[in-house]
RNA sequence: GCGGUUGUGGCGAAGUGGUUAACGCACCGGAUUGUGAUUCCGGCACUCGUGGGUUCAAUUCCCAUCAGCCGCCCCA
């Protein structure tokens, strides 16, 4: 019987782990110069938290969730996402009372969802999202679009469109809504079964269904944008002023619906152009969720956010043939020659690792050749050979691989030899 | 949940109803008793995802199952 890992998930690996070590650094230097706080919260909540969280209406709650009884009986389930988790901690820890607002958080961390894997979607997977909870400001809209995009900019993406909507406050929605099933009641029978169920819970996302793209009525839908009230219009005007203002191209699409239902106001993603996507082509959703708080017990209390998927990021940049500068390589490799050099090998190696060098040496019996070989494949800038030649002299040999010179150096100096060479 | 496709050594990849499963890369050893290239020589799959069936005989045919990949739905 083998053990295999479970469907939908992968190991990483040291080539590919490097590589998320270095994209995690980027996000906290960049959420550092945002001013943006980590928060670390579990990996599973109670249901509840997602189903009401989330919304029942969506595919993630009804379809999606790894739930689970514990052993006292309780419902848990594997975070789907992490908002919820992040509004509740913002609740449960009385941030609302904290002295600077908003409450800006950021996290990085595994979610989970039962789907069939496929390109660019895997059950487990990696988000980093952002949330600033406590300013209905449009300035903050354009403050956490714009971290995104510096985010991508940064790593050295390109071809990414920037795509914002506005799904109006609550009268605008409701307004709306009512627009939407009054045009699509009369024939809503031509229209898929899920599309049906949609007109009662959430007639917006009727709008995004792809089978029923090409049906007449939706292209003569009502769209959001003549919904909007003062107050919701000029708040989108704002949204798209300040981020021309800080020269973030962006296409105002009024069919822009996302699929979770806390959403109001402000919506956005980011799409990648170009080959190699298959059918995934959002990199990060977001937007504004004035009524989460409130829904989840906490005061009444506006927020926006956005989530990303390392893994979507590592697709991108695989596609784009971008390669992060990422170090490699060892500083020095120890190659020992019988049996008193193999035995001073312990002392020499920790020795050289305690003043902070990258070094490491032969563990199980190589020939002198092979070890060499091992200290090029593992790129080390210099090979340290000691036999018994040196060992009578409390010397040993160093040797420059990129060069090829080599030198005796005395073995209690060589820690500062390397260090000076650097 | 639905559909397509694939599953042979560490990796890539041939192959056939029948005594020993090509080849390439990587790795290990030797030629070269203390030096990373190249070359040459040698080594490296009781086994062809798993289970069952057909057959005198199956990696090769059939069924089931699991998994990967891709697409639909939906999403990050």
């Amino acid at each position: 019987m083998n053990y295999r890992i479970p469907r939908g998930t992968q190991d990483i690996l040291p080539e590919q782990s490097r590589k998320w070590q270095f994209i995690e650094q980027k996000i906290h230097d960049l959420c550092n110069r945002y001013n943006y706080k980590e928060i670390r919260t579990p990996v599973f909540e109670q249901t509840e938290l997602f189903a009401r969280g989330v919304g029942d209406t969506t595919d993630i709650v009804q379809k999606e969730m790894y739930t689970f009884d514990d052993r006292g009986g309780r419902s848990l389930t594997l975070r789907p996402e992490g908002t919820a988790s992040t509004v509740r901690s913002f609740v449960e820890n009385k941030m609302h009372g904290w002295a600077d607002q908003p409450v800006k958080l950021y996290y990085v961390g595994p979610m989970f969802r039962y789907e069939r894997p496929q390109s660019g979607r895997m059950r487990q997977f990696v988000q980093f999202g952002v949330e600033a909870m406590g300013s209905a400001d449009p300035a903050v809209d354009a403050e956490v679009i714009g971290l995104s995009m510096d985010f991508y900019r940064e790593l050295g993406l390109s071809n990414l469109k920037l795509v914002v909507n506005s799904l109006g406050d609550k009268e605008s929605r409701n307004n709306h809504r009512n627009a939407l099933i009054e045009h699509f009641e009369p024939r809503i029978s031509e229209f898929c079964a899920d599309c049906q169920q949609r007109l009662e819970k959430n007639p917006l996302r009727i709008l995004d269904c792809k089978q029923d793209n090409d049906h007449e009525l939706m292209a003569t839908a009502p769209s959001i944008l003549d919904y909007l009230n003062e107050d919701s219009t000029d708040y989108f005007k704002l949204v798209q002023q300040y981020l021309a203002d800080m020269d973030i191209r962006f296409e105002v699409d009024p069919t822009l619906v996302r699929g979770l239902d806390y959403y109001n106001n402000t919506a956005f993603e980011i799409m990648i152009d170009g080959e190699g996507f298959g059918a995934i082509t959002t990199l990060c959703g977001g937007g504004r969720y004035n009524g989460l708080v409130e829904d989840i017990g906490g005061p009444t209390t506006p927020g926006i956010g956005f989530a990303l998927s390392i893994e979507r990021l590592l697709m991108a940049l695989e596609v784009q043939e971008i390669s992060l500068p990422i170090e490699e390589g060892l500083d020095a490799y120890l190659v020992t020659m019988g049996e008193q050099a193999k035995a001073v090998s312990p002392k020499l190696l920790h020795g050289l690792r305690s003043k902070g060098l990258a070094v490491d040496g032969d563990y199980i019996g190589k020939k002198m050749k092979a070890q060499m070989k091992a200290a090029d494949r593992q790129k080390a800038e210099f090979v340290l050979l000691l036999g018994d030649d040196e060992l009578a002299e409390d010397n040993i040999m160093v040797k420059e691989m990129a060069t090829g010179e080599q030198k005796q150096v005395p073995l209690k100096e060589i820690a500062e030899w390397i260090i000076s060479q650097r």
